[in-house]
RNA sequence: GGAAGAGUGGCAGAGCUGGUUUAAUGCACCGGUCUUGAAAACCGGCGUGCCUUCACGGGCACCGGGGGUUCGAAUCCCUCCUCUUCCGCCA
């Protein structure tokens, strides 16, 4: 959520970052509808604190009156309190409202995006940062999909997954399994040695940490719900780790924070039927390391790159042919000022899939949190958030599968085989 | 799941028979005096958000969350949450 300063201090700036993330032209009024709005706030604050102010002086008078015995005296104070209550009772209603309205408008409103963002309508118009410049694999005689893969090595049975559960559920097995858990601790342990801190949340959040990072109020549809208990299960990692700084001030010394964290993610994926669901493209169930990062301003462009660099190396490791987006306006993130996404060449599929998404959040997401820091000044400021994939496990394996298939089964990149104690599925 | 007790500023801890409490006091922390330096001692500062002011400053709200009673609530009432102890159940 934008801060109103931010829209006041340069309604030029975020006009044309809405441009770029293709709002038309007559729905910029909400910016001006904003500010008016944050004037209407303003003005009824200021009359109201002083009707309670006087309050507070009348009832300070009563008591004193009262324990002098003036009774007469206080009775009168009383009546004039009484009316000053009304004034105030329905000035506090009008300011509900007034809240209630900035509120809703300020989260309608996108991240302000990073000048080098560039402009664009769809994926075709993301720019891309570093190509793959090198051969892509050969592949024998009729390469198979990873689906296909996946049944003929009895890796993944989808079947499985949706006699015990449902359809996006899936079910690994054997070394599809261990593949699976080997991945995960690979990608942990990259992550540890870069310094991340290493948590494992709880699977499900209340409702404030829905809110916290986002999910809540938009994306409500995209949780599963439980309604019995009131929680949500996590979409990703990201919400419960960094909502670990909700209302939270940090001090100098609490900097840099780095964590990390493997969890299951879970995805309605609602309204999304019928476009690349086959396989593990999209599924509502995955494995995930994600990695956080909670910076102050000046820092959290280099760290974004750090982290970009984090997730090359794993993709290097893992012999796979990638290559970094930079997302355009029309097909970033609502709650992301600058966004890259990782693609890796399936070879099978001939196609780029999405493996990873690195986004710095700058204040967007630390204003919902409120989470803050204080700076050299003693004065309290929003901390910027950054996160990423370090990696999702289903594209990653629906890659690995693909990319590393041989007449003789699959191969296992030398890196994981430490992790796997396997170097061939057959 | 049942019973009892408790939730106060970074921490500890008073206030909780409603009205000089602007939330005492101690510790921690920051600045200063003293000192060659440090410690001690002394002096001052020391929560968050919002409104207002060029500024100094002033105002409002917040004592787990929400709601209520009252001229006035940390203090009384309702409700939810959390923690502690005991009982029950259980990996």
């Amino acid at each position: 959520m934008l801060l109103v300063k931010q829209i006041r201090e340069d309604i030029d700036k975020v006009k044309a970052s809405l441009l770029k993330r293709n709002w038309k032209e007559e729905n910029l009024g909400v910016l001006d509808e904003i500010l008016s709005l944050d004037d209407q706030r303003k003005k009824l604050q200021t009359d109201n604190d002083s009707n309670l102010s006087l309050v507070n002086k009348a009832s300070k008078e009563i008591g004193m009156l009262m324990k002098n015995g003036e009774k007469d005296q206080a009775e009168a104070k009383k009546t004039q309190v009484a009316d000053l209550k009304a004034t105030i009772k329905v000035a506090e209603e009008s300011m509900q409202k007034v809240n209630t309205q900035l509120t809703e408008l300020l989260l309608s409103v996108p991240n302000i995006t990073h000048p080098s963002v560039p402009s664009g309508n769809t994926d075709e118009d993301n720019e891309v940062t570093k190509d793959w410049t090198e051969a892509f694999p050969t592949l024998p005689e009729g390469a198979l999909p990873h689906w296909d893969l996946a049944k003929k090595y009895n890796l993944i049975d989808f079947e499985l997954g949706v006699k015990v559960t449902g359809a996006g559920f899936p079910l690994f097995r054997g070394k599809g399994a261990r593949l699976e858990r080997a991945l995960i601790n690979f990608f942990l342990d990259e992550a540890h040695a870069a310094g991340y801190e290493e948590i494992i949340p709880p699977l499900l959040v209340n409702e404030d940490s829905a809110r916290g990072t986002g999910q809540l109020p938009d994306k409500e549809g995209q949780m599963y719900y439980v309604t019995k208990d009131d929680l949500y299960l996590i979409p990703t990692a990201e919400v419960p780790i960094t909502n670990i700084y909700r209302n939270v001030i940090l001090k100098d010394q609490d900097f840099p924070i780095k964590l990390t964290g493997y969890t299951p993610c879970f995805r309605r994926e609602a309204g999304s039927y019928g476009s690349d669901v086959k396989g593990l493209n999209r599924v509502h169930q995955f494995d995930k390391v994600e990695i956080v990062q909670i910076r102050k301003p000046e820092d959290s462009y280099a760290v974004l790159e750090e982290m970009v660099k984090h997730v090359e190396g794993i993709l290097t490791k893992l012999e796979l042919p990638y290559r970094i987006l930079r997302l355009c306006g029309g097909d970033i993130g609502f709650t992301s000022a600058l966004t890259y996404d990782f693609e890796v060449f399936s070879a099978a599929q001939q196609k780029w899939l999405e493996v990873s998404s690195v986004s710095n959040f700058e204040t967007f997401q630390s204003n919902r949190l409120k989470c803050r820091y204080k700076d050299e000044n003693g004065k309290t400021q929003l901390a910027h958030t950054l996160n990423g994939s370090a990696l999702a496990l289903a594209r990653i394996i629906a890659s690995l599968l693909e990319n590393h298939q041989t007449e003789n089964g699959i191969k296992i990149p030398a890196a994981l085989v430490p992790y796997t104690k396997f170097d061939l599925i057959d």
